[in-house]
RNA sequence: GGGCACGUAGAUCAGCGGAAGAUCGCUGCUUUCGCAAAGCAGAGGUCGGGGGUUCAAAUCCCCCCGUGUCCA
């Protein structure tokens, strides 16, 4: 990067000097007298019992001075979104605040909430999870406190000089740092495809702050200039509060008296450890996360575990709902979503574990038999055992330990040998902000007036052309859909071409038509929008809210959407649920959604400031992720269910006509499916189910009303028939051996041993059926010969310890080319087509003698 | 989303190329005034589904479905 990036005025006016750290080397501009940045590694921690800010703070006074500080300033205050990225698919977790403006702020698509902003954003990292109450330092969720300014070429905020100003005068003249002590070291930022300079802010060891100014995308080797010019910004909340107290750990300033409760039952580290899970299980519970085996949910079982874990081996520990309540006090005095979840997270928590007591209870189990199964060979269970156990069952190593007779030592490097194992797996998939596929627009083109949200039910109208290239035409105004928020595009004409896709790019709505256009810039043409499918698909849309009210409503609020789909055949829902639905909760979700259909509510949908709607309705409106802008499209049925929604939808329920569910299926541990239709569709299925029930009940010969007993009828008799089917079969093989066995030309007896010798007519199977019942004395021996499909059957079966069927066998083999093998008890083969049965069959009788009359 | 493990009798599992098993539970009988218990006898299996290899597959290979677990 080039050192002018950094070269800011506000540096030379108030007297800056720029230096080279003699350790690591970066370029770093301060008032200070250093040859070093002041960032660890660099130099040792030194505020620790030396508080660098003017006076202590605690997190609610440190978040509110830096807030209030920004908003004097001209920024607004954002709330919080939520913890889990829902509106991202590259990412889990909300893990800086300028994920909340990623991609839809940041790729110029969508106005950001306000502009210039400052917010305090709960953030996750799982990356540092084995620091966490090691360092002392380390959080899985911390506050990360911002200010943000967006720039655009018609309209700038502040950018490089004006952010370090704030900076500046945020940490000396407001809190009271030392000017002297702050070191501006000069970095840079890469990421998400974007490139930019950056500005890391340390006093005395600790990093305060990081300053990016996002305005490059790389192009290869080449730096483009980014429409949009981010200051994206960072503070650390927690450090804040730790450097203005100067305790030994983090932990002790942060979290006060939890920390002084929690360290008379607990060591300092599994005190800290279990504050911070908890904390963050609080967060990411209050936002539908649900414990469970993949994605997002593995992450709160992971935290849940770990913790009970911890509490599993303290002797007077307190249980984890308990634990959960304490941090979860703390936090709903600034976050009261998350004191409003806490009876459901209860509910949610309680069944994770029942589950990770399950998984223990079954790896137990597996423990003690492996042990005895691997100590009976002679041998011990192995470290490379634990790592398979803990890999594939969830085994603890420590519990593992506990469980053994002779426990192996616990690997040093335990978990990286785990990681090991996973080294060579698929990719992931990678983020970007760029729009697939689509081309760029000229600048200047007029965006389009979107009118869908006027009024949902015009599909007729006319308009101007404003762009068109090979099949896409752009338009002045349009009432088209374009896909998006789950739901599918719209279709229609412009003249007398079809339009086969709609969707959004950046500030137009482009449709695709069904061949190149032939309309010019200028030109009026006159539009229609393919009116049942619209239809059919506002009524699954709204539908869709209905059920998602209603599954909250019955389940309980831990429920969120995790997708959905509004197709014209059906639609369908996910959401976050951590068991699968039992009937009764199904049949009780779709009378209620069915009652709220019939209510005829008024469906309002209207736009809002983003923090009016919030105060108003609270979190729970970002159903289907967050949803950037300064005014948000509020979807609201009246008295029962509010969400950011930017789709079309009916105007009263009783419009979606009814709601038939479908299939409710688990697509993912914690996730739950529900596929339904409405409107016409949902009389559509019924009469298709009708019609398969009357052809069922008709092929059965019954009313449909007697379908059930009719088929457990037709089951039960399948049953009988084939137990008398195979009880004839047994009796006709039993008839069989009685008279082989009452045949002297078939019957033997040669030194003690019976052996019976017999041409049959069986398969294989049968053969042996009826050498087991030839057989059953001791001192038997069943030679018996068939020929199936051409080729000869030879099988021997043996209850006398001299004469071997294997061996048997393996002499007569040979005579008709035969293939095959067994045990000394049964042995058979099969002949080449056409091969002497008969000279097999009858040495197979002089090897069984000679061996019989050997004793 | 990916890796690994697992799916066998109502339950818990063993068997891991050659005639489907154990324990508990269930049914009947014996014993008992009755219960518990014991003894004896018995029922109960498309070995998750579908392909393939083999003379022979619960067992080996491939695909699918389900469950568990670890990792992002």
């Amino acid at each position: 990067m080039d050192p002018s990036e950094y070269d800011l005025t506000f540096f030379h006016q108030r007297g800056f000097h720029r230096s080279t750290c003699v350790v690591c080397g970066h370029a770093f501009w301060t008032l200070g007298d250093f040859d070093r940045c002041q960032e660890a590694p660099c130099r040792d921690y030194g505020f620790v019992g030396r508080p660098i800010l003017g006076r202590p703070y605690d997190l609610r006074t440190m978040r509110e001075a830096y807030l209030t500080f920004f908003e004097r300033r001209g920024h607004t205050r954002i709330r919080r979104y939520p913890t889990v990225a829902r509106w991202r698919n590259d990412v889990f977790f909300t893990q800086a605040s300028i994920y909340d403006f990623q991609p839809w702020v940041t790729n110029g698509t969508i106005p950001p909430p306000a502009n210039p902003l400052t917010i305090s954003q709960p953030v996750l990292r799982f990356i540092d999870l084995e620091e966490v109450g090691r360092s002392g330092r380390h959080f899985t969720l911390f506050e990360m406190m911002a200010h943000h300014a967006f720039n655009r070429p018609d309209h700038e905020v502040y950018f490089k000089e004006r952010c370090v100003e704030l900076c500046d005068e945020l940490l000396t003249s407001e809190l009271g740092v030392d000017p002297k002590a702050i070191t501006y070291k000069e970095e840079v930022w890469e990421g998400g495809g974007n490139v930019g300079p950056s500005l890391s802010v340390s006093v005395s060891g600790l990093e305060l702050a990081t300053l990016v100014f996002m305005m490059y995308v790389r192009d290869g080797e080449r730096l483009k200039p980014m429409p949009l010019q981010v200051v994206d910004t960072g503070y650390g909340l927690e450090r804040f509060v730790w450097a203005s107290q100067g305790t030994k750990n983090a932990y002790e300033a942060v979290f006060g008296a939890e920390y002084e409760e929690f360290r008379r039952t607990f060591p300092p580290r599994e005190s800290a450890l279990l504050i911070d899970h908890a904390r963050a299980l609080n967060f990411l519970l209050t936002d539908g996360v649900v414990p469970s085996n993949s994605k997002e949910g593995y992450f709160a079982r992971l935290l849940l575990r770990r913790s009970l874990r911890i509490l599993q081996k303290a002797p007077e520990a307190p249980d984890i709902l308990s634990v959960l309540d304490r941090v979860g006090r703390e936090i709903a005095r600034d976050f009261p979503e998350v004191g409003a979840h806490r009876e459901d997270m209860h509910k949610v928590v309680q069944a994770e574990v029942e589950r990770y007591e399950d998984a223990i209870g079954r790896a137990r189990q597996t423990i003690r038999r492996t042990e005895e199964r691997v100590r009976a060979t002679g041998g011990r269970v192995g470290a490379d055992t634990l790592i398979e156990w803990y890999d594939s069952l969830g085994v603890p190593p420590d519990l593992a330990v506990e469980e053994l007779a002779q426990p192996p030592a616990i690997p040093e490097d335990f978990y990286s040998r785990v990681a090991e194992r996973h080294e060579n797996e698929g990719p992931t998939t990678e983020y970007t902000e760029t729009t697939e596929g689509l081309p760029e627009l000229p600048p200047g083109t007029p965006p389009t007036e979107v009118l869908y949200y006027l009024d949902p039910y015009t599909t007729s109208f006319e308009a101007h052309v404003v762009w068109s290239e090979g099949p896409l035409v752009a338009l002045d105004r349009t009432y088209f859909y374009p896909t998006g928020g789950g739901q599918v595009t719209d279709k229609g004409h412009l003249g007398d071409l079809e339009v086969v896709e709609v969707v959004r790019r950046g500030p137009w709505v482009l449709h695709r038509l069904e061949r190149p256009s032939p309309f010019t810039v200028g030109e009026r043409v006159r539009a229609t929008i393919d009116q049942p499918r619209r239809t059919q698909l506002m009524q699954h849309h709204t539908a869709t809210h209905l059920l998602n009210g209603a599954l909250r409503e019955v389940l309980g609020p831990h429920v969120w959407q995790a997708g959905a789909y509004k197709g014209t055949d059906s639609a369908r829902i996910d959401i976050t649920h951590y068991r699968a639905l039992t009937k009764e909760e199904l049949h009780k979700v779709e009378r209620r959604v069915n009652q709220v259909v019939r209510e005829d509510r008024p469906v309002k949908s209207y736009f809002e400031t983003r923090g009016e709607a919030e105060r108003r309705f609270g979190f729970t409106l970002y159903q289907g992720g967050a949803v950037p802008g300064r005014d948000l499209r509020i979807v609201e049925v009246e008295g029962f269910d509010v969400e950011a929604c930017g789709g079309t939808h009916c105007t009263h329920t009783s419009e979606v006509g009814a709601i038939a569910v479908l299939d409710v299926e688990r697509i993912q541990d914690g996730v739950v499916r529900l596929t339904y239709v409405s409107g016409d569709r949902a009389l559509d299925v019924r009469d298709e189910h009708e019609a398969i029930l009357r052809e069922a009940a008709h092929r059965l010969g019954v009313p449909v009303t007697q379908l059930p007993d009719g088929i457990d009828r037709l089951l039960t008799e399948v049953e009988e028939s084939r137990k008398t089917d195979r009880e004839r079969k047994k009796g006709d093989l039993g008839a069989t051996a009685a008279r082989l066995l009452a045949d002297p030309a078939a019957t033997q007896v040669v030194g003690g041993t019976t052996l019976v010798v017999a041409r049959v007519d069986l398969d294989r199977t049968e053969m042996m059926e009826l050498s087991r019942l030839l057989t059953k004395d001791k001192g038997r021996v069943a030679l018996l010969a068939s020929e199936r499909d051409g080729r000869g059957l030879l099988f021997v079966g043996s209850t006398e310890p001299k004469v071997s069927a294997q061996t048997t066998l393996d002499a007569a083999k040979a005579e008709f080319a035969g293939k095959g093998g067994g045990n000394p008890s049964a042995a058979t083969a099969v002949g080449e087509p056409g091969a002497p049965l008969t000279n097999a069959l009858e040495r197979a009788r002089k090897t069984a003698r000679g061996a019989a009359g050997d004793g």
